[in-house]
RNA sequence: CGGGGUGUAGCGCAGUCCGGUUAGCGCACCUGGUUUGGGACCAGGGGGUCGCAGGUUCGAAUCCUGCCACCCCGACCA
């Protein structure tokens, strides 16, 4: 392990880059856009999909699983849907492999060739839907509330790890109802559950709103979400929520008998959220030193390091130790007790912090003699020292308290990286020299949408849920607005 | 698909201009020893089709030709 990161000010992105591979989350695989997860950035996935698969649980919804490959022909059933994500679908023609002519290795069996192309799924509304004709008949069958933890490919041009992989993992929920109210009910309440878990697991503050037109997933009426910032001051969606209305339900027939007898297509809602989560959390609390994780989500909450002088004392410093992390386990506090003797104990310090292990113990025989032990957490780099039975009520409250200070921090920066421009300058002027969400009056057409993107590389991310109505001129335009929306450069 | 760049040990690089011992350095790895309160030190060791294929030459990592791969910058996107 080489010293030293990167600074977030000299390269944030080449920090970015460094601290996926260096804190052993992800490496790149041969095939460019795919990602090696690595077990460290794995376990924090798992830490994401149980939180949010208890809280998909706790609303009514069951977990299934569809298939990988889709018929291509199933795809531009929905006229819209087709078109948003045509350019960017893995297609597989062949079933089979033959060995080459000149003997050097395997060629595609030429009369292999697949009668209908199969399709790597980049999302799964089209093989659900024509799924769901089949399940749904009666208002008895609805509402059908499912989700599917599973990968999808989309063949990106430019690609960086968990940001944009060319095949990730996400979870997609796909609801069917018998009207629109409750479907439209489905979507908000997904999104505050994306909300909730983006807030309290992962301490990352995020801004609810609807996309334009223009930023809308193909094939819904809206699409809802959450919007994070980074600490380069761009802006991260972290999560969707779309309202389908009865699109796809048309597009693949999908009629049920209502209550009255008459026959009537369903409502429905797809959501989801993906690994790049894991790339919105690096960058939204880690520092030079490297990872920051909230414990809710660190695969290890508490490393133990002894500090041993001469061989002999270890087998004291482990009693303490397994003392201590017992007490924690006991607490729901996962706990890793470091004692190999390759390393030194200044190294294993730096090692976790590069891993952003929230809290970190240290024992030396100057604690065995006094029955003390040394804690510091990760966040604030500060140490305390405390007599061994105290520690684990201590640790237990560091928690909660780490992951409310990780929260509040990054609510600090959102805040005072949010600004509200009226004029075209100002809005300028704030992109180039400070970042962050700019508020701003839009005159809601995609063309002025559209001219601001290519005049200044800023998207609208989202118009907020809960903006304020008032009467005001559009930022570019000076046509009339009735609210504010929010604007910034987006990964 | 345009513009730029790079391929030499697991990783990061030097050597290439100007051909000439056995291809070198740092990190990592292995062995032994001394160490251990903020990234230890000493000694020894293993590891290479120099991206691939041709060519020039007594001799090629180095020169020539062709090919391949990857990275960065621009047009698409959770």
């Amino acid at each position: 392990m080489s010293k030293g990161l990167p600074k977030r000010s000299d390269d944030y992105s080449a920090w970015y880059n460094e601290l996926v591979k260096r804190a052993d989350l992800a490496e790149n695989s041969p095939v460019r856009g795919s990602m090696v997860i690595k077990p460290y950035g794995y376990s924090i996935w798992e830490k994401m999909q149980a939180g949010l698969d208890k809280m998909f649980k706790d609303t009514g919804h069951t977990n299934a699983y569809f298939p990988l490959f889709i018929p291509k022909s199933y795809l531009s059933r929905e006229a819209d849907h087709v078109e948003g994500f045509a350019k960017e679908c893995a297609v597989v023609t062949h079933y089979r492999l033959k060995k080459s002519e000149d003997g050097g290795g395997v060629v595609v069996d030429p009369e292999a060739r697949l009668e209908e192309e199969l399709i790597v799924r980049p999302t799964s509304e089209t093989v659900i839907w024509n799924t769901y004709k089949n399940w749904i008949q009666s208002y008895r069958d609805l509402p059908l509330l499912i989700n599917q933890w599973a990968n999808v490919v989309r063949w990106e041009m430019r690609t960086r790890l968990f940001l944009r992989t060319a095949e990730f993992l996400w979870q997609e929920g796909h609801t069917a109802h018998a009207t629109k109210a409750e479907a439209e009910a489905e979507t908000i309440q997904m999104l505050e559950i994306y909300a909730e878990f983006a807030e309290k697991h992962m301490a990352l503050p995020v801004i609810k709103g609807v996309k334009t037109e223009s930023e809308r997933f193909a094939g819904a009426v809206d699409t809802y979400c959450i919007e994070a910032l980074m600490q380069d001051g761009k802006a991260l969606q972290a999560g969707t929520s779309h309202f389908l209305g009865q699109n796809f339900a048309k597009a693949f027939d999908v009629k049920f008998a209502n209550q009255e007898g008459g026959l009537d297509y369903v409502w429905g809602t797809s959501w989801g959220v993906s690994t790049r989560l894991i790339g919105g959390l690096i960058m939204a609390h880690s520092d030079d030193n490297g990872l920051v994780l909230p414990p809710k989500l660190a695969p290890i909450q508490v490393v133990i390091v002894p500090i041993m002088k001469g061989k002999d004392q270890l087998v004291q410093l482990a009693d303490q130790a397994n003392k201590i992390a017992s007490k924690l386990r006991d607490k729901g506090i996962s706990v890793k007790f470091d004692d190999r003797d390759t390393h030194k104990p200044g190294w294993k310090f730096a090692e976790y912090e590069l891993k952003g292990v929230p809290v970190r113990i240290a024992i030396g025989p100057r604690d065995l003699e006094n029955g003390t032990v040394e804690i510091a957490r990760r966040d604030t780099f500060e140490k305390q020292t405390v007599q061994v039975d105290e520690a684990p009520e201590v640790i237990f409250e560091l928690m909660d308290e780490i992951q409310s200070n990780i929260y509040n921090k990054a609510l600090n920066f959102r805040e005072s990286h949010t600004t509200e421009v009226s004029t075209y300058d100002e809005f300028q002027d704030v992109l180039e020299n400070k970042g962050g969400f700019v508020l701003a009056h839009w005159d809601g057409s995609s063309e002025t949408e559209e001219r601001i993107k290519e005049e200044t590389k800023a998207t609208i991310r989202s118009i907020p849920l809960n903006a304020e109505e008032e009467a005001g001129s559009c930022v570019y335009s000076g046509k009339p607005s009735k609210k504010k929306v929010l604007f910034a450069r987006a990964y």
